[in-house]
RNA sequence: CGCGGGAUGGAGCAGCCCGGUAGCUCGUCAGGCUCAUAACCUGAAGGUCGUCAGUUCAAAUCUGGCUCCCGCAACCA
């Protein structure tokens, strides 16, 4: 397996509001994605980010009579708890309107600037000023002599400004070859299928400038223009990677393996920035990997419906893993999924608490009542043993591959087939009779159910690292046997273990509570 | 004809690409077990796979039409 460094980062969000659950969930997945590869010993960068310039900052900032870098620095310390609130830390946060940044996008812009891919131009077309956004001519329509925008009826008017274009049609070829070449660029394929037949149909050149509002990155030798939001928010990838300088320590990480992303934002990365990277011929990351939204019970989350979740709200009620495990489990990658109060219960109780948490702790008190508290004797191993070491044996194997195409939840899947088939063999087995009538074997079966919880316990680090330590340490593990390296090391007999004690506790409703 | 996704037992989903006894999780009902976090195991009931037509010996699965739902449509993960 190749253990070239890994770069991963999620989409970096825009500082104008405060976290939610989108972004926990992005948050985590990457998070996740990460930590397995970390686990397989491979050398990680995990990076987000803050998109702090733009229109939309300074009207916001001056409305909370802040500055706009005093908004930036509020919204980036509350992206940086929630990343500590769900044990999702990143290892860099790349601000755009830090230096570094700056001189990243300045190298970047001069780059395509001498590739002849910026030239100056005219900005044309309807604007409405409710709306902040322009129209094309089909999405107007007259209504009384005055001109309006379908959509949402506001007043349009035709404006031209002077603006720097992106020859973004001259990518066009480039792009669909490199699609081409390597089919996994976009992942799932549904997402990729819809860039190919949007790139296919037309690419227009991309504004890149504005003269609008002067938040943001001024463009080399034009400081009347600022550069378009997303010249800016989308280098902050390779920012974080030391360029321009690229002999850094850091260097090595480019081209990033993944960009973790919302679906919304699919072109940007899968379009515009390669094409911007072509451009300064820089290498292209190897995947953009898109998500789906979350909704809360079905519905999308808004002020209105109030139906507003915070990730906070969902920790402090459940618990960071349980929050976790219900995100990477319940939504196949790549597809929208809901959230629900009820959800979350049905999964952590039944998944976490009976059938993993349980295993545990009933083979585990067995074993400390009945094993002098240390690893038991493994004995002689019969069919249905080697049959059970056999389906956790597999694991590894089947999470790698799933991991590999960003298929958490199957991952996880196969995981709690696992826990399932465990259960059965523990019942089947039934070492509470071997007790009396065969106490050796008794060992036996709960070393078997032992060494399958070892496995399992390393493999669900990624997903519910807290918890994953909690059964690891009941297992006597010691920290350097955690990484998948060491999956294959069985458990050593005679090991002294301390006392059982719940790993993931059951979700009790406050109702339900005696008072 | 703007683009895309979806419609499968009470709920949520898989299967559809490569046609051939309709599968999983939860829920419900009945048993078992007593090691365990009232947890675990076994079994049962429940679906003419949105609709109409076509291809075929055979369609949830292929083709065409229709209905309904949901996203996106160039700065909301």
């Amino acid at each position: 397996m190749t253990q070239s460094p890994y770069l991963i980062t999620t989409a970096i969000p825009y500082a104008n509001g405060a976290p939610h659950i989108g972004h926990a969930y992005e948050r985590i997945s990457t998070d996740v994605m990460a930590r397995f590869q970390r686990l397989e010993g491979r050398e990680v960068l995990f990076v987000t980010g803050m998109d702090e310039h733009g229109q939309k900052m300074q009207q916001t900032a001056a409305r909370e009579n802040l500055t706009p870098q005093g908004l930036a620095d509020r919204t980036a310390a509350q992206f940086e708890a929630m990343g500590e609130l769900l044990n999702a830390r990143a290892d860099d946060i790349v601000r755009t309107t830090s230096e570094r940044h700056k001189a990243a996008v300045t190298a970047i812009w001069k780059r395509m600037e001498e590739k002849g891919d910026i030239y100056l131009s005219k900005y044309a077309g309807w604007y409405s000023v409710r709306d902040e956004a322009y129209y094309n001519e089909d999405e107007t329509e007259e209504r009384e002599g005055r001109r309006f925008s379908i959509k949402t009826s506001t007043l349009v008017e035709w404006v031209e400004e002077e603006s720097y274009f992106f020859r973004l049609s001259a990518y066009a070829q480039p792009l669909l070859d490199h699609y081409k070449q390597y089919p996994d660029f976009i992942v799932p394929e549904q997402y990729r299928n819809e860039i190919v037949s949007f790139v296919e149909r037309e690419l227009r050149d991309l504004s890149v400038s504005r003269t609008t509002f002067d938040w943001g990155i001024p463009v080399p030798g034009a400081p009347q223009h600022v550069m378009y939001v997303w010249v800016d928010a989308l280098t902050n990838y390779i920012t974080a990677t030391g360029f321009p300088d690229r002999a850094g320590p850091l260097a090595k990480f480019w081209p990033a393996a993944a960009h973790v992303i919302g679906k919304d934002i699919t072109r940007f990365h899968a379009i515009y920035w390669p094409a911007f990277l072509m451009s300064a011929d820089l290498p292209l990351p190897r995947q953009i990997v898109v998500h789906g939204f979350l909704f809360n019970r079905g519905e999308k989350m808004s002020k209105s419906i109030g139906n507003i979740v915070s990730p906070s709200d969902l920790v402090e009620r459940y618990g960071v893993d349980p929050v976790r495990y219900y995100f990477m489990r319940e939504v196949p990658y790549g597809q929208d999924g809901s959230y629900s109060h009820e959800a979350i219960i049905a999964r952590m109780n039944a998944e976490l608490s009976n059938d993993l948490g349980n295993l545990a702790q009933r083979s585990l008190s067995m074993v400390n009542k009945n094993c002098n508290a240390v690893v038991p004797a493994k004995g002689t191993l019969v069919g249905a043993d080697e049959a059970m070491l056999a389906a956790a044996d597999a694991l590894m194997a089947e999470c790698r591959k799933q991991h590999g195409d960003y298929q958490i939840s199957k991952a996880m899947d196969a995981i709690w087939r696992v826990v399932a088939d465990t259960n059965r063999y523990f019942a089947g087995q039934e070492p509470w009779a071997l007790k009396k009538s065969d106490p050796a074997r008794m060992e036996t079966v709960l070393w078997t159910t032992a060494e399958v919880l070892r496995i399992i316990g390393l493999l669900i680090q990624p997903y519910v690292p807290q918890s994953a330590a909690k059964l690891l340490d009941l297992l006597a593990v010691p920290e350097e046997k955690r990484s998948f390296a060491s999956i294959g090391d069985r458990l050593v007999s005679g090991t002294s273990l301390p006392t059982p004690a719940p790993v993931f506790p059951r979700f009790v409703e406050e109702e339900a509570k005696p008072a």
